[in-house]
RNA sequence: GGAGAGGUGGGUGAGUGGCUGAAACCAACAGUUUGCUAAACUGUCGUACGGGAAACUGUACCGGGGGUUCGAAUCCCCCCCUCUCCGCCA
């Protein structure tokens, strides 16, 4: 959520910003102006009325206790009037800040300065690419006729017991996955993110904070029982570790790592961009979350994404990181870096990382804030990424290092398999 | 799931209708003292939204919502949560 500050602040250059974004804000700003100017009227009207009743009651109480009676009763007469009014200012007050609130949660995230605006996905910027792209034989395979070939991914297994999009993995496939995730996990660590262990269910504050809900509720899986959502990445749990708190400014920057199980909906995907590993149902994922000092938080995204890199380096993985256009920019992030890495077998690049500023649109809503130096509550930064998400990354893997060997593991996580070759 | 107890500021905890936005203590912060550390002393010390250049000031908030009353942390109703015991159980 915007800070209204912001936008009353300079509203002409919110729309143009919004704009970047193709969000047309020329009618709503103005009326979350109209709607706030309102607001202050309205509880200016309150408090004034509330400030008069308070004054009479205390008066009542004194007249009483030096026995006037009469002057007492005869002043309880006239508040029933102001209690009239405080009740009607009071409920005017209330719908006015909720209509308010529904415009304040449909404008997106202003866009950094540097994101050109674009027109789709296409218009991502390349900011870098490296790493060997491998020329595979003509019979190679792609990833899902690998899972088959070496028997460590049963897709066929998950749709019985479950449905289409949750894979069962085993014998050397399950044990890619526990490396794979004790890999990032220590690696987050060493790199000084504190592990925290989530639960994978949140209720719907928590859905608020980080901005899936309201709008997002029907990608999460919903357990109406229990009011529970199951959470689509351990942002959610983590962010809202935060939420409603004040920090201390020597806190900033804190940085979170958590490995979680993901669920998510995924409703109208379909195509090959479901097919084997490429999107899924549930999907594990380790993600690293910083709450950072405003006027860091864009070196801590680049050391988020050298960081990622640096991961992709290690899993020797041919890579890509794109800055995304104002088009393809989530609602809520101001500059979001994709990490991609290029899946030999299907010739095409795979979404592996997402790595995001937010700055202070969720710390608003989550009311994250520092006290700064002098003393001022202000709100904090928040950033996240994947570092990293699995099938991706297990896909890619699978048909960039296939040979006759069986599936090569890279030397960094051999000591995390304990096995070079998937046979 | 059943029975009981309880939810007050960063923490402990007082407060059963007006003088309580809330005692006291602890923690924290600033200062004095000190050769340094510690101790002691002094001061500051909730959040949000208004008004004001500022000093300051109005309003709201004692788990959440509603009600009674001129007036509610305090009384009533509903909900949520925590704890203890029982049941079930990885």
């Amino acid at each position: 959520m915007l800070q209204l500050s912001v936008i009353r602040e300079n509203p002409e250059a919110v729309i143009q910003r919004l704009s970047i974004k193709h969000f047309d804000g020329r009618e709503i700003i103005p009326n979350i102006i109209a709607l706030d100017d309102k607001r202050k009227e309205t509880q200016k009207h309150l408090d004034e009325s509330l400030a008069q009743a308070n004054s009479m009651a205390k008066e009542i109480g004194l007249l009483f206790q030096s026995g006037k009676a009469e002057q007492a009763n005869n002043l309880k007469a006239k508040t029933m009037e102001l209690k009239n009014l405080s009740k009607e200012l009071g409920t005017s007050l209330e719908s006015t800040k909720e209509e308010l609130e529904d415009l304040l949660v449909k404008v997106p995230n202003l866009p950094h300065s540097s994101v050109p605006a674009g027109n789709s996905a296409e218009d991502n910027v390349k900011m870098m690419q490296e790493g060997k792209i491998p020329q595979l034989s003509k019979d190679a395979l792609a990833h899902w006729d690998l899972a088959v070939k070496y028997d460590i991914i049963d897709f066929a297994l998950g749709t019985k017991i479950s449905g289409a999009g949750f894979p069962l993995y085993k014998g050397q496939g399950a044990r890619l996955q526990r490396a794979l995730i004790n890999f990032f996990l220590d690696k987050a660590t060493g790199a000084g993110y504190l592990e925290i262990q989530p639960p994978l269910m949140v209720n719907p504050a928590s859905g608020f904070g980080t901005g899936q809900l309201p709008d997002k509720d029907g990608q999460m899986y919903y357990v109406p029982l229990d009011d529970l959502y199951l959470i689509p990445t351990a942002e959610v749990p983590v962010t809202n570790i935060y939420r409603d708190v004040i920090l201390k400014e020597s806190d900033l920057p804190l940085k979170n790592v958590a490995y979680s199980g993901c669920f998510r909906r995924e409703a109208g995907s379909y195509g090959k961009d479901v097919r084997g590993l490429n999107r899924l149902h549930q999907f594990d994922k380790v993600e690293i979350v910083r709450i950072a000092h405003p006027e860091k938080s864009y070196e801590d995204l680049e050391e988020m994404r050298d960081y990622v890199s640096g991961l992709l380096r290690l899993l020797e993985l041919p890579f890509r990181v794109l800055k995304l256009c104002g088009a393809d920019l989530s609602f809520t992030s101001a500059l979001t870096y994709d990490m991609e890495v290029f899946s030999v077998a299907q010739q095409r690049w795979l979404e592996v990382s997402s790595i995001s500023n937010f700055e202070a649109f969720q710390a608003n809503r989550l009311k994250l804030r520092f006290r700064n130096e002098a003393g001022k509550i202000q709100l904090a930064h928040t950033l996240n990424g994947s570092a990293l998400a699995l099938p991706r990354i297990v896909a890619a893997m699978l048909e960039n290092n296939q040979s006759e060997k069986g599936i090569r593991i890279p030397a960094a996580l051999v000591p995390y398999t304990g096995f070079e070759y998937i046979t």
